[in-house]
DNA sequence: TTGTAAGCGTTATCAG
DNA sequence: CTGATAACGCTTACAA
């Protein structure tokens, strides 16, 4: 078994020898085909495909001043809400004929930081992320470079940059219409910590929405998680078991569906009939919501279009001059399933 | 507001006019900086900071003839299996100083082929994939050209690449085993198509221990499906609803978690008891099994060490002259729940 | 210790 | 329509 290719990959300088042309018409055969009488083109083809060649994008990239990529760094690639808006960019991404890497920053701010330094030294032509820390200063300084950055999912209050986001005051109002609607008078709102702009903006809609309806606050209970996992939805569950009966809430709002499909699993574990004895609602409507063995009742968000705008306007600041940062806000909407219905 | 930043960005020819040195000494600072007088690498870096200096790494590349950056084609990054494979890569490639690039050809090959040429244009160090099909003819260019190529979570029979897999036969063994011990005398195989490799070896790791167990192979029910997908899952719980009593199964032996997923979901929800009149065993583990209202059995796969293993072996492939393709194969564990416990 | 110059692979310009 | 040449930003011998 032989080893490897060699080292060196073939150049446009290999293809020009090995055709006997010169490399400029190998550009021209690359870049401009129609200069080229179609003899020669085909030559140069047949010698491209013999020896292998692959064009070198760093050095394309180089001489062209930018590149064809963006890229998306991810909050929580584990996370399908995330993955739902991925796919929203990759296919504006496709209509406009880039190509997309995704990076996923774990929720971690120092891996985060990375992955920005690293696609800016690509000179990725746009960035799209959801930052761990929407103020956060690495944003400014990779925009101050000059590379075109959107936020994603969550706003900059400043308006530094273009991002696209979801009304989530007006999704936590929804949630807790639905609920108050249902007549329950005592509620759990799960989620935290109330510094995720997005958690606490739900909040404050469930809030609004709660006392608009004539209800005393104390009774909208506040069931404070560290994150937002299914892990932290089940030891949320627990604390909600764990509250006497005239305590206990009736129904509960979860900052996301994580958290609700954590929820769902530690209450039908331990014998709590849902909505029977507990009515839930999450937020997000990942795939997985529609599918728990009690269909979750959520708040959607148009995960695919957020992606898709989101690209649209890197893609403008990338490319048009008169470019002015827009903040695009989409409106979500409640579906509602059998975890609140019964 | 004023415009963006101009289109040229600071070059190391622009550090080194401010700080009043050559640019070889800036390049010196960024490479070497031992060889650069205290004094002297402390007036550059001022300049770097001042003026925004970004390393061009697409330039940095070209010269070096090798980038720092790996990246992985994901089947389907919608899959959690898929990300946890990401995430255990990203570990490894952190811990090699590499940078990775996620990708997500979405079962698609012509998105799939897409990313693989821009990858390997961009000069990646390697490129992990999950193929649509493993024995599709990019991969072999891709390799031929000269990119490192490992395979995740398939094989290639033929040995012309590294590849890290999971003993499929064996999980599917191990499904049908704890199946039969809990009794079970009639059971489904939901799954398809059988084209799919990691199919394929389940199953027949699944008829292996039913037969072995001297158990009549028509008793072992093929409900075949058209993708892994929640929803056909709960479409092969309507066609196992179907089957009339004495001919329906006791328990499903599922081909991944998101259909086992589904079929749990459209049982329980036309009434029937998981595990009682359905046991259920699924294949994966992905964290929304445990999560599930009943939490699932399943087949758990090594997928941080599938993807870390994968990391080193493009690695090895792209530095080592010595470097042989190897199969690495893990073996698969059952994490028995209350779906097959009752 | 610092500076100079060549070259990585590509593209665009401009003379043939 | 073709071919030589410069330039993109960076690194690395090698010279000063």
């Amino acid at each position: 078994m032989p080893g490897r290719p060699a080292r060196r990959r073939t150049s446009v300088t290999d293809v020009a020898a090995a055709a006997g042309v010169s490399l400029g018409t190998v550009s021209n055969v690359l870049n401009r085909p129609e200069r080229v009488s179609a003899a020669t083109r085909e030559r140069v083809e047949r010698a491209m495909v013999e020896l292998g060649f692959v064009r070198n994008e760093g050095a394309r990239a180089l001489r062209a001043g930018q590149s064809r990529t963006i890229a998306y760094v991810m909050l929580d690639a584990g996370n399908p809400f995330f993955t739902d808006v991925a796919q929203g960019i990759e296919d504006a991404a496709e209509a406009a004929d880039l190509s997309l890497f995704l990076c996923n920053s774990d929720n971690r701010p120092d891996r985060e930081a990375k992955h920005l330094a690293h696609l800016q030294q690509q000179r990725v032509q746009g960035i799209l992320v959801t930052p761990v820390d929407p103020g956060a200063d690495v944003l400014d300084t990779i925009a101050r470079h000059g590379t075109p950055l959107v936020i994603v999912d969550r706003i900059r209050h400043d308006g530094a940059f273009c991002s696209v986001a979801v009304d989530d005051v007006l999704g936590g109002r929804l949630a807790v219409e639905h609920l108050v609607d249902r007549g329950h008078r005592r509620v759990a709102f799960v989620g935290g910590p109330l510094s995720i702009g997005q958690v606490r903006d739900r909040y404050d809609g469930a809030l609004a929405a709660w006392t608009d309806a004539g209800l005393p606050p104390e009774d909208l209970v506040v069931v404070p998680t560290r994150t937002l996992t299914v892990a932290e939805g089940r030891s949320a569950g627990e604390q909600l078991a764990a509250l006497p009966g005239p305590r206990r809430p009736t129904a509960a709002f979860c900052a996301n569906d994580l958290l609700a499909l954590g929820l769902l699993q530690q209450s039908t574990g331990s014998g709590r009939r849902v909505p029977g004895e507990l009515a839930i609602v999450g937020y997000d409507d990942i795939e997985f919501a529609a599918a728990a063995a009690v269909p979750l009742t959520s708040v959607r968000q148009p995960r695919q279009e957020l992606g898709a705008m989101a690209a649209d306007l890197v893609l403008d600041e990338a490319t048009n001059p008169a470019h002015a940062h827009r903040q695009v806000t989409f409106t979500p909407e409640l579906v509602a399933r059998a975890s609140t219905l019964g």
